[in-house]
RNA sequence: GGGAGCUUAGCUCAGCUGGUUCAGAGCAUCUGCCUUACAAGCAGAGGGUCGGGGGUUCGAACCCCUCAGCUCCCACCA
């Protein structure tokens, strides 16, 4: 009865196993170099999708590889408490169960949210370990645990002591829907078809005597007609002469029947629209830049939720946004004041998070002060660009340059509950300090001056908002090892020890958000890049190259994938299309292609497994092909290394596919398979195991659960004994020389086995072959394996050629199987014919480079020697090729 | 509107500074095999004038120009 492998089973019996031994575990080790990777941490309440699938595969690979080569691995794992995405989930939660987020307390709120947190929080990196991720467990970090969230507070308290974080009224991106502030970063622009409306506003003449009876209009296009509201001026170009009799004048406008100035500015495109802008400082950017040089009021028509203020009146007030200008096109078009609407396509900022229409609102928040920030960090432009931390691939190092110079101030305050609440104090009058505690805060203010004396702590409260998610996540890779350097102390062993670390793989989408902010801080905080190699992955797509997404419903569950190829089956499908940096279309067949190869693997097993030892010397083919192996292997590994050192992994995969697959399986495990029932020589099979047990190894981060199955199947071994921690083979140099004899014996093979099949002669049949060369010894020492391979009786070399024979040319040496009657004299004719010709066309050629002297002159003489000796080979071959084919004239 | 990148076999992609192996890999396809490790397999085979055009060079998938198509990032034109 032959062993099978379940792959569920075994996944759980070694995951646990290496739990209880703490393999994944990590400490400072002097007597080892570190190797470390932070995970870019989930969302707290997330779960697995096929873009943490890949992330994660790839963080694990390269974690198991440093393992077994000898590196103090580390790999830390956590989650981040995505502040507006959570909060978002609770308060959908609580309004399921009838409750309104208004109507509970700050305190109240965020008992909810702990509890949502600790009933989801955390199942996503369960499902990290379904998929074998080596983390290092007790490692486990919140960004909302006490000590990182103090870290937070520590650095706003530094970054605001040093002169880089200000309060500011301003203009910021607001969501309506999360009813916060946004970072530019979080606000996505979208194409979408809007309406232009084109509105008629009256022009105020001053003689009110003139004709009433047929005022005077201008017309101004917008698309957002609801913001009339604000308007306090009309600004058209001085330049455009349609205007000109504008000068001085007022407007109505409509609906709010408000009279406001025309003022003059370049700004305005004459292209656009009518040329006649509608300025409304509170709800547009450009628009408040106009207000403050123009010295305009400022009308907010806005309440924070989207919908229209109180100052609009009560026709409108109250009612939503886009209600409100549907409304207004239809009240204009009533009075007689809508000219035309116009169809367009134009950008609207839409928040990342909740997806709603962003609107540009006047607030005040607080600001980190990023020209300043990179002045004073200038290394992380730098060492970007010079390669000292290097992306994969290379070409965001461009959009991450623009970036940064580009760099705006970052917005870090959110009207949110959950978070690290912003550690700014105020006193009854507004005025504010910075401080950890309200005692402290207390003292800050009595120390800046004595008014201040009759203040107490029941004066005080703090500020309402939190902080921005990435304002925590920025200190990742500092604060899972360390949150006293935060405080000014000295550096803990830990964090000395595994800073920087190695590898970061992330996505793309956030290499502003996140991997820059990083390396900010890293500068920082520590005077130190935080890591050397970014990977960024591409998008996992569908095999149509759609974004997966819930809504379309084309992302498979990870989970189920697991269950159906296995987790090991997964991970390498995962990898088999995955260039770094580009989308991967996603297909379950590579899941299958996968389980496909940990099956071979399984099988090349049990065939290792069933033969039985004797007593008898190592036949010499056997010998040959341990030693061809060997060597073939050494080959492998430096080609498989040099791909890891490039972040290569599809590439590296792919090379271990070959190796077991092509050259293990098919070739070697056939070169030395005793005959059915027949047992093996001692010394081969040990030497056999050795090799298997080296390939394990090699495939292990890949495939971890089935190669640690097998590691204990192949041997004894005790439990301390785990292809984790197993020494990876070591680097050499192969010896090229069996290699390039062994592939000319294999082109024998080929060229036998596919003589048979198209003769229609059985693979198994045996034939003899002759072999007309000068050099025998090639072929006598793999004479044994080709006999196996290609099921050859006897070799015979000959001096002259074999009637009734098929043949062929392998480089100078004519191979001849005598097939008598089974050959057409016409066909070999013509296939010899052919490929003379084609030899011959090939030495044109080449004949045709080496008498070009320009070319002798100018290419390198490698080049050159390289031409010389592909001409010899061409004439060789030719020669062969004439002489068969002389046999049959 | 600015910037980056892509276009190589039916599909997904390699091809590092122009010159062995330069036209490749995996999958898919076709042919023949249920040969006791594996049909989730074995043995073979076919398939591309490297998006079009022009140029530089002894030599171009690779460098330059140009045209066409696609993708992504950034950006406040109502």
């Amino acid at each position: 009865m032959s062993k099978t492998y379940n792959p569920s089973e075994a996944e759980s019996k070694w995951y646990s196993y290496w739990l209880d031994q703490k393999f994944f575990k990590s400490q400072p080790n002097p007597n080892k170099k570190p190797y470390t990777i932070v995970i870019p941490p989930p969302n707290v309440t997330g779960v697995l999708h096929m873009g943490h699938m890949l992330n994660n595969t790839i963080q694990d690979v390269l974690i198991r590889r440093a393992r077994m080569q000898g590196f103090e691995a580390c790999w830390v794992p956590g989650t981040d408490h995505a502040s507006i995405a959570t909060e978002a989930k609770v308060v959908a939660m609580l309004k399921e169960q009838g409750i309104d987020k208004k109507s509970l307390s700050r305190e109240d709120f965020l008992k909810y949210a702990w509890q949502w947190k600790e009933k989801y929080g955390g199942i996503i990196l369960d499902q990290l370990k379904q998929l074998g991720a080596s983390c290092d467990w007790d490692r486990t970090k919140f960004t909302m645990d006490p000590d990182l969230y103090d870290a937070v507070i520590d650095v706003f308290i530094d970054l605001y002591n040093k002169g880089l974080i200000y309060k500011g009224y301003r203009m910021v991106n607001w969501d309506p829907q999360g009813k916060t502030a946004l970072s530019d970063e979080e606000v996505i622009h979208k194409e979408v078809n809007s309406k232009l409306y084109y509105m008629k506003y009256t022009v105020v003449e001053e003689n009110s005597t003139s004709n009433t009876q047929n005022p005077k209009f201008i017309v101004v296009a917008t698309t957002r007609p609801e913001t009339i509201f604000g308007d306090t001026a009309v600004c058209v170009n001085p330049n455009d002469e349609r205007y000109q009799f504008l000068k001085g004048k007022k407007v109505i406008v409509p609906i709010v029947n408000r009279a406001v100035d025309i003022i003059f500015d370049e700004y305005v495109d004459m292209e656009f629209g009518t040329g006649c802008l509608k300025v409304t400082p509170a709800h547009d950017v450009n628009d408040n830049e106009l207000g403050k040089k123009h010295n305009l009021e400022i009308i907010d028509a806005m309440n924070d939720d989207g919908t229209m203020a109180t100052v609009c009146g009560p026709n409108y007030a109250g009612k939503d946004r886009f209600a409100v200008r549907k409304q207004i096109a239809k009240d204009l078009e009533a009075a007689g004041l809508l000219e035309k609407i116009e169809e367009i396509k134009n950008n609207i900022g839409h928040s990342e998070r909740t997806n709603a229409v962003v609107e540009s609102r006047l607030s005040s928040q607080w600001f980190v002060d990023m020209k300043k920030f990179m002045a004073k960090n200038p290394q992380v432009l730098e060492d970007v660009m010079n390669d000292t931390i290097q992306l994969h691939p290379a070409k965001f190092k461009n959009t991450y340059r623009h970036w940064l110079e580009n760099v705006k101030d970052w917005c870090i305050s959110r009207q949110l509950w959950w978070g690290h609440r912003i550690p700014a104090w105020y006193n009854k009058e507004g005025e504010f300090v910075v401080a950890k505690t309200a005692e402290h805060a207390l003292a800050a203010f009595k120390a800046k001056d004595t008014k201040y004396s009759g203040l107490t702590t029941q004066d005080l409260s703090q500020d309402e908002d939190v902080m921005d998610t990435w304002f925590s996540s920025w200190l990742w890779p500092i604060s899972v090892f360390d949150t006293n350097v935060f405080k000014g102390e000295k550096p803990s062993a830990d964090l000395d020890y595994y800073y920087p670390t190695n590898t970061l793989v992330t996505a793309p989408e956030i290499l502003f958000f996140w991997v820059a902010r990083m390396i900010m801080a890293g500068y920082e905080w520590k005077g130190q890049l935080p890591f050397k190699d970014v990977y960024l992955t591409g998008i996992v797509r569908d095999p149509q190259g759609r974004k997966m997404s819930k809504s379309l419903g084309n992302s498979p569950d990870p989970l189920e994938l697991i269950n159906k190829y296995g987790a090991d089956g997964v991970r390498v499908g995962m990898l088999l299309s995955s260039p770094a940096g580009n989308d991967l279309l996603f297909d379950v067949k590579y899941c299958e292609q996968g389980r496909n190869f940990w099956n071979k693997l399984w099988n090349a097993f049990r065939l290792v497994d069933m033969w039985e030892i004797v007593d008898a010397p190592q036949p010499a083919e056997n010998k040959v092909a341990i030693d061809w192996f060997t060597e073939k292997f050494k080959a492998a590994l430096v080609e498989i290394e040099d791909n890891y050192n490039g972040l290569r992994m599809s590439d590296a995969l792919m090379g271990i596919y070959k190796l077991v697959w092509d050259e293990y399986c098919a070739l070697y495990l056939e070169m030395i398979k005793p005959e059915f029932g027949k047992p093996i020589d001692k010394y081969t099979l040990v030497e056999t195991k050795a090799i298997f047990a080296d390939i394990l190894k090699v495939v292990h981060p890949f495939m971890p659960f089935i190669t640690e199955e097998l590691w204990h199947e192949l041997a004894d071994r005790d439990e301390k004994d785990s292809i984790c921690i197993a020494a990876y083979p070591s680097l050499e140099n192969a010896n090229e020389t069996i290699i390039k004899e062994a592939d000319v014996a294999f082109e024998v093979v080929v060229q036998v086995r596919n003589l048979k099949n198209s003769k229609q002669i059985p693979p198994k049949q045996l034939v003899d072959l002759h072999i007309k060369t000068a050099q025998n010894a090639v072929y006598e020492k793999f004479g044994g394996l080709i006999k196996k391979l290609a099921f050859v009786e006897n070799i015979a070399f000959v001096s002259e050629k074999t009637e009734g024979a098929a043949s062929f040319v392998i480089k100078g040496d004519e191979l001849f199987v005598p097939l008598e009657g089974m050959i057409d004299p016409e066909a070999e004719r013509e296939k010899l014919q052919k490929e003379l010709e084609y030899a011959q066309g090939f030495l044109k050629s080449v004949e045709a480079k080496l008498s070009n002297e320009r070319f002798v002159a100018n290419a390198k003489p490698e080049v050159v020697a390289i031409e010389r000796s592909k001409k010899a080979d061409a004439e060789a071959k030719i020669k062969a090729l004439e002489e068969s084919l002389a046999a049959f004239k």
